[in-house]
DNA sequence: TTACAGTGTCACACGGTCGTAACAATTCTC
DNA sequence: GAGAATTGTTACGACCGTGTGACACTGTAA
């Protein structure tokens, strides 16, 4: 297919249950899924993937029969990221994979971020304010993460349940509330909770300013 | 194309140059792109719009005639941010456009505003007049959003009522001058509660002159 | 197994916000 | 100037959004 030579590692699965096998071994950058699978249809395999957490936030292009629109459709409301209709080239495949590539793996940030005295390493895993140790779950982590690297911003709750907790992830809104609550209370002993401000009717966001 | 049905506001054009034109009237939230252009190319026109820092962010769908690889895989290098092989059904177009408008919404309508030392930023959702904060309700800031991007114009209560609490609401009209006072009050104690001016037996306007 | 931390969801209470009516003030018309 | 039309202002009831505590469930380690 040209994969290989395109500079990618390629794994091969020839049925569903081959798959489940193959992802086990490492979680991969990206599924390659053909609706038409011997045994169980792809739907149900990019479903079942959408539900499993180790391989929610992985990229599924998935590979159609011309015609199979009804397919397309139902694909994309799962989350399957693109797709190819047969018949389609290698190097038309191999300029879909790179583009869904650079659309869903941001680099990944381990830099120290530091507002106003408070601070956050995500190499050590550990915040700390006015060098007092700040013990937050893991949840509350993530969320103060991805807050104080974008400030002075508001977000939905939905954002923040796709930024923070993943794309593809059924949670309900309010739950985010619980998780601020949790996080203001972690932050309250050194008064930094008042940097993670509520904005009534939108969401919430992370400010030093009052 | 059932593109007006599925609620989106539609504006057409034949040619690249009507197209020029037509963007300039007002950033679209997204810009669908016949593959085939009368005159000009439409991988030219792409590329010029990714050159313009108004037009970068505005996500991309092309529509090509099957076979056009070659045009595809270009497009995509480009930065298209998706693209529909002709022919298609309107059902599947309106999800695609969902599905892309889902993934780049975040970064729409969102600059900021200043007029006379007055300063709303969308991004942040907050209003600031001289280094003060002020603090609005929710309505009062889409007013506010609303009237300081359409300056220098009167509106009638009507129009007020439609753009800024939405069509197909049924609200009194004085109800506006409810909220028209609950904003000037908050922009009052920086003094620029004279921006928001009354048009006797029309409505009101926002402007920096007396 | 038990103990426990972490998580998601719900129910309730509180406060903010909204729409409306009523009255006061202003401006316009005659 | 009188009366009418328009707008400003305030108060109030209803409702919506958010904060908060409690609880059930899951997975993990002892």
């Amino acid at each position: 297919m040209g994969l290989n030579r395109a500079g990618f590692e390629v794994r091969h699965a020839d049925s569903a249950e081959d798959a489940e096998g193959a992802i086990r071994l490492g979680v991969p950058d990206l599924i390659l899924l053909d609706w038409m699978l011997p045994g169980q249809s792809g739907i149900d395999f990019a479903r079942r993937l959408r539900r499993d957490q180790h391989f929610r936030e992985v990229p599924i292009i998935m590979l159609t029969a011309r015609g199979e629109e009804e397919d397309r459709v139902r694909g994309l409301d799962i989350g399957a990221d693109d797709y190819l209709t047969k018949p389609f080239s290698p190097r038309e495949l191999v300029a879909r994979i790179r583009a869904v590539l650079r659309r869903t793996t941001p680099t990944a940030g381990d830099e120290l971020v530091a507002v106003d005295g408070l601070q956050l390493d995500p190499v050590s895993h550990r915040v700390s304010a006015d060098d007092t140790t700040i013990n937050l779950g893991p949840t509350e982590f993530r969320l103060l993460h991805f807050l104080m690297t974008h400030p002075e911003r508001v977000f939905t709750r939905g954002q923040l349940l796709d930024n923070v907790w993943g794309t593809n992830v059924y949670v309900e809104e309010r739950t985010v509330d619980v998780h601020v609550r949790r996080l203001r209370k972690g932050l309250s002993t050194t008064g930094h909770d008042r940097l993670v401000q509520t904005v009534r009717g939108t969401g919430y966001r992370f400010s030093s300013k009052a």
